[in-house]
DNA sequence: CATTCGTGGTA
DNA sequence: TTACCAAGAAT
């Protein structure tokens, strides 16, 4: 068993020599960590600090977020993915100021209980913000605590966090759990990596089984996932007689949810020809009265789960049916206001510019 | 417990 | 090119 005072101090000492200049260290506004914390789920530093700081422009505040519409909030989260966390933020915040009088809560049942603040968030806010000793587990602290305490549970499996939990909670500095918690991710972000640790710049590499051992390159032990699925899409970029496009907005749950796109349709076995398929859907499901040209090209785009392998069409729009709320006609000008994913900001830069 | 949910970077 | 990865949560 290791000497935790002396590992403390040697993680702690290292983190406040070495730690990065980010803009969320500013200070300890609540309501900065939790937002810096949303963003970073699975996602990289060097990615989140441009929309952590423009998010902060436009929405500094509790009040400010809380009084945002939902599309200006999906605007600003356009390109960082998983929108989810947007739109529980959103909620989770609003809740925070009607209920709470716009103080983050300081409890672990009270702050676990908001939308999108998960076992993780809710240690990283209250360690960060509150100073309370409570373990914020990701998977930085998995492989940095895997290989020190030399811990071979699968990290993989979501069992696997109440092993680690267990550990912070045994090793944590009570006198500065912050720094504690921040020093762990950021160990295992700079020296402590996947796949080549830097163990002779590690600070606490005497403190460190693997290292001692020589099987640092062996943990964590972690299983792969599968395989993702392909899907084929067939999608429209229809034009009226002035150059407005039709858009439609998505379903407000699973994929890309509340996000607005070109309409598209799956193609599934060809019983007809794609264009066919895609000529009927317009009509039926979008009351669109088209008249449908050529192929233009592919998108290809990759996500976490599936490929969406997209054909895109172009078309001349004659007149939609009726005014529905999640169909627009917009100019190249109005289409910049409204949240794409990617793949069909993609479709907007080749297609409709 | 396994799957769903994005995107861009990298070995 | 392929596979994996990056400060996870909801279902």
């Amino acid at each position: 068993m290791i000497d935790k005072q002396e590992f403390r101090q040697d993680l702690i000492g290292w983190f406040e020599e070495e730690m990065r200049d980010l803009p969320w260290r500013k200070d300890q506004d609540p309501y900065k960590i939790w937002v810096s914390e949303i963003m970073l789920q699975q996602t990289r530093v060097d990615t989140v600090i441009p929309y952590f700081n423009r998010f902060m422009e436009q929405f500094p505040t509790i009040e400010a977020l809380s009084g945002a519409e939902e599309e200006k909030v999906l605007k600003a989260w356009e390109g960082l993915g998983y929108y989810s966390r947007a739109r529980n933020l959103h909620s989770a915040v609003k809740e925070v100021h009607e209920k709470y009088d716009g103080r983050v809560p300081d409890t672990p049942k009270e702050i676990s209980a908001l939308k999108g603040v998960g076992p993780y968030t809710a240690g990283a806010i209250l360690s960060q913000a509150y100073g309370i000793p409570e373990p914020a587990v990701d998977g930085n602290v998995m492989r940095v605590l895997s290989r020190i305490l030399l811990i071979e549970d699968d990290i993989a499996k979501a069992s696997s966090r109440k092993v680690f939990e267990k550990a912070v909670r045994e090793l944590i500095s009570h006198e500065n759990p912050s720094y504690f918690n921040q020093a762990l991710m950021e160990l295992g972000a700079i020296v402590c990596t996947p796949t080549s640790p830097s163990c002779l710049l590690c600070p606490v590499r005497e403190h460190c089984t693997a290292f001692h051992e020589g099987v640092q390159h062996e943990l964590p032990i972690k299983t792969k996932n599968k395989k993702q699925r392909e899907v084929h899409l067939a999608a429209a970029v229809l034009k009226d007689d002035t150059g407005r496009t039709l858009i439609h907005k998505r379903a407000e749950k699973g994929l890309l949810a509340n996000l607005w796109e070109f309409p598209n349709i799956e193609i599934h076995l060809p019983y007809k020809t794609e264009k066919e398929q895609l000529r009927e859907a317009l009509k039926l499901e979008f009351g669109a009265d088209i008249a449908l040209g050529e192929m233009i090209g592919t998108i290809e785009h990759v996500f976490s789960h599936l490929t969406w392998n997209i054909h895109v069409y172009e078309g001349t729009l004659i007149e939609l049916k009726e005014e529905k709320p999640d169909l627009k006609v917009v100019s190249p000008e109005e289409i910049e206001v409204f949240p794409f994913p990617v793949s069909h900001q993609k479709m907007i830069k080749q297609f409709y510019k």
